[in-house]
DNA sequence: CGGACTCCCTGGCAGC
DNA sequence: TGCTGCCAGGGAGTCC
């Protein structure tokens, strides 16, 4: 599912196409458009080009040259944006000068967004320092000390771009306990997320993807009795805010 | 305030 | 074989 190293790779295939003249915009199920018409995102696109997207957590933002507007997309868990061959859950296609652009999304529990600046604005404001970027100084300030560890790292407008399962990777590389108050880890152990959030980001922007490695948690997780790829003990699985969780009970006791 | 819960959405799968 | 119902989880919203 698309959580940040996702997402980035996503931004580069839109990045190659940026320039680019969109010839025209089909929507093919408009029940991903948020706030925009099918009629009002083909008008608004067609004949402009996007200039060089960016990416804010799991947000991708496309700015649209000669328009006030900025396309921003966002992947839910099963979306994607690609070249390749058409598909059944391609929702919206994008006609450009060099190729085709598809955001494919089966569950379409999000979608494309048309923003004004204030929207933008908005957005963006409502969204935390992107996980990739947030320097060590500025991860120490910004957890709450009364959530969760996991909760804190998932919430969106406290951290962006780290999901369900980035999250339980990250904490068992910490060797941290997801439900551990943020407020009881020292200053070494902050640190200590801080860099492991980093090292599994980059490896898994570099792949594009968190890499299927059995060395990693994520591989394992949905077996029934999966072990710790650490020391071997059994994994425990469980419920966080609603989602599942996996954690190796010796390696991150709490 | 935070955490638990529900809902949206679809396809895959277990169980009958 | 085919039905039913549950599960996955990103994010918004509700309730306690």
């Amino acid at each position: 599912m698309p959580e940040l190293p996702d997402v980035e790779g996503f931004r580069r295939v839109l990045a190659e196409h940026a320039g680019k003249r969109i010839e025209d915009v089909v929507v093919h199920d408009a029940q991903v458009l948020r706030g925009v018409s099918a009629q009002r995102l083909r008008k608004s696109l067609t004949g402009q080009r996007f200039e060089p997207p960016r990416r804010l957590g799991k947000w991708l933002i496309a700015p649209v040259g000669g328009r006030p507007e900025t396309l921003v997309l966002h992947f839910g868990m099963t979306g994607s944006l690609s070249t390749g061959p058409p598909h059944r859950h391609d929702r919206v296609v994008f006609r450009m000068a060099g190729g085709e652009l598809r955001y494919r999304d089966m569950r379409k529990l999000q979608g494309l967004r048309l923003l004004g600046e204030s929207g933008l604005e908005e957005l963006l404001a409502g969204t935390g320092p992107d996980a990739l970027e947030v320097p060590k100084g500025r991860f120490r300030e910004l957890l709450p000390a009364r959530r969760q560890l996991k909760g804190a790292l998932t919430d969106q407008a406290v951290l962006s771009g780290l999901g369900n399962l980035l999250a339980d990777e990250i904490l068992w590389r910490a060797k941290l306990n997801p439900r551990t108050p943020a407020g009881e880890l020292s200053p070494a152990e902050v640190d200590r997320l801080h860099a492991r959030m980093r090292s599994t980001l980059r490896t898994a922007v570099r792949a594009g993807r968190v890499p299927p490695r059995a060395s990693w948690l994520t591989g394992h997780r949905d077996e029934p009795s999966g072990a710790c790829p650490r020391c071997g003990t059994a994994l425990r699985h469980g419920r966080t805010g609603g989602r599942g969780t996996v954690w190796c009970p010796r390696c991150q006791p709490g």
